[in-house]
DNA sequence: TCTGGGGTCCTAGGACCC
DNA sequence: TCTGGGGTCCTAGGACCC
């Protein structure tokens, strides 16, 4: 007879892949092994940043979002490569199938870190070996270094993954929570920052030990939600599962960019929303979405940033329906002020296929009588069915755009 | 002569409905 | 003539992460 036990006993890994972007150009150029290395976009006088760099380089102090001059007074002979988003992407989907090797609970959780349900996978040896001989693979097949953190869960998987760099392991044990992770200070707990951690100096909690033994309504007080959240994670307490359908699923896609120099002509301005909207529309076109919300995002020359959003009457996908709704939000909220960054990004995403029913049967209302429309559809939906609607809408739309007028219903 | 680009999640206020 | 309170949707912004 089958039992079945509570899950309380679960082996999460995390992998991080070690300063990725630079890994994957020596992977690529191994001439610039052992040498400081920056990736940052610095053509055409761009404001370039660093947006990796290898430990070598990092030995000088240099840091991700440093300015590329910045980083060349610290370290003279750095040399700096522009990113190859598609070497990277194509490294982390192999990456990826080998972390899959090892079992069918994988989460990808950004292009370069994951975490992986090894509970039931006891068949491949013990959790240290499964990690080591992970962490070889990924070495020895795609020459990219990775630091793996064992632990419970996800938490404190990734608090481990994070504390022997590069090409670290580390076993992060319910049982070793005291000793190991409430010495940390606050600012190295995932999921505090800058802002938090200063609010929580305020208060005197210095260390995630302080967080642990905090008081907790003097948490929610200051952090809401959050800070019992907080609190739990500093006691080693994580129930959130390891859940591979993550990847597949979007809440936005968008694009932005910062402009080679601030600009305040309007036409110019329109030509950059045109091109953001053009790769926004092709990227939710790819992943089979259509969106129901468009956000622009404009930063003005001092950096204050705006956001503004338009629910729209129905789904959309072509590049001429996201750049009217862009355009028409810009126009209305820009204040005429030089112009740092530009964004367009699509929310409120549903499946394409769902998306064009809803078009079609908005086409229709439009050329219906609304009132009359509603009563009309609940009729027939209760004769017909919903999907007989929508093919009688398509039909209608066919109609209309033909001239005929009436729809069929 | 400063601070990229891709995201997620949470909060809070106002409108509107019941 | 005054006006409760819950629920949901929409919008804007902030914090955080890699």
């Amino acid at each position: 007879m089958k039992q079945f036990y509570p899950k309380n006993g679960r082996v999460i890994l995390h992998v991080d892949m070690n300063s990725f972007f630079a890994s994957v150009e020596i992977a690529y150029d191994p001439t610039l092994k052992g040498k400081p290395l920056a990736i940052a976009r610095t053509e055409e006088k761009r404001r370039g940043v660093i947006v990796t760099c290898s430990y070598e380089a990092r030995a000088y102090g240099v840091k991700t979002t440093m300015n590329v001059w910045e980083a060349k007074k610290l370290c003279p002979h750095l040399i700096v490569r522009p990113p190859h988003m598609d070497r990277y992407r194509l490294a982390s989907k192999e990456m990826f199938e080998l972390l899959n090797g090892y079992s069918n609970l994988v989460e990808p959780v950004s292009i370069d870190e994951g975490y992986i349900d090894i509970t039931d996978s006891h068949e491949l040896g013990s959790p240290l070996d499964i990690a080591k001989d992970l962490q070889k693979s990924i070495l020895n097949k795609l020459h990219l270094p990775c630091s793996i953190g064992i632990a419970p869960n996800k938490f404190l998987a990734k608090m481990a993954s994070n504390m022997k760099k590069p090409l670290g392991i580390t076993i992060l044990r319910k049982r070793d929570v005291q000793t190991k992770l409430w010495p940390l200070p606050i600012i190295q707990m995932h999921g505090i920052g800058q802002k938090t951690a200063a609010k929580l100096k305020a208060i005197h909690l210095y260390t995630i030990g302080d967080i642990a033994k905090a008081n907790e309504l003097q948490l929610k007080q200051l952090l809401g939600i959050r800070g019992l959240k907080m609190k739990e994670r500093a006691n080693g307490i994580d129930d959130r599962p390891v859940d591979p359908e993550t990847a597949n699923e979007h809440k936005s896609i968008g694009h932005s960019t910062t402009l080679a120099k601030d600009v305040s002509s309007e036409k110019e301005l329109i030509k950059v929303l045109n091109q953001l909207s053009a790769q926004t529309a092709s990227r939710l076109k790819k992943k089979g979405y259509a969106a129901n919300n468009i956000v622009v995002t404009i930063r003005y020359h001092d950096r204050k940033t705006i956001t503004r959003s338009r629910k729209l009457p129905y789904p959309i996908i072509r590049t001429t329906d996201v750049f009217e709704a862009a355009k028409n939000l810009f126009l209305e909220h820009w204040d005429g002020n030089p112009v740092r960054l530009l964004g367009v990004t699509g929310q409120d995403l549903m499946a394409e296929e769902e998306g064009f029913e809803q078009l079609n049967l908005f086409s229709f209302h439009k050329a219906a009588e609304k009132e009359t429309l509603y009563k009309t559809i609940e009729k027939l939906q209760s004769k017909f069915g919903k999907t007989a609607i929508q093919q009688g809408a398509k039909f209608s739309k066919q109609q209309f755009d033909q001239g005929k007028g009436k729809p069929p219903i």
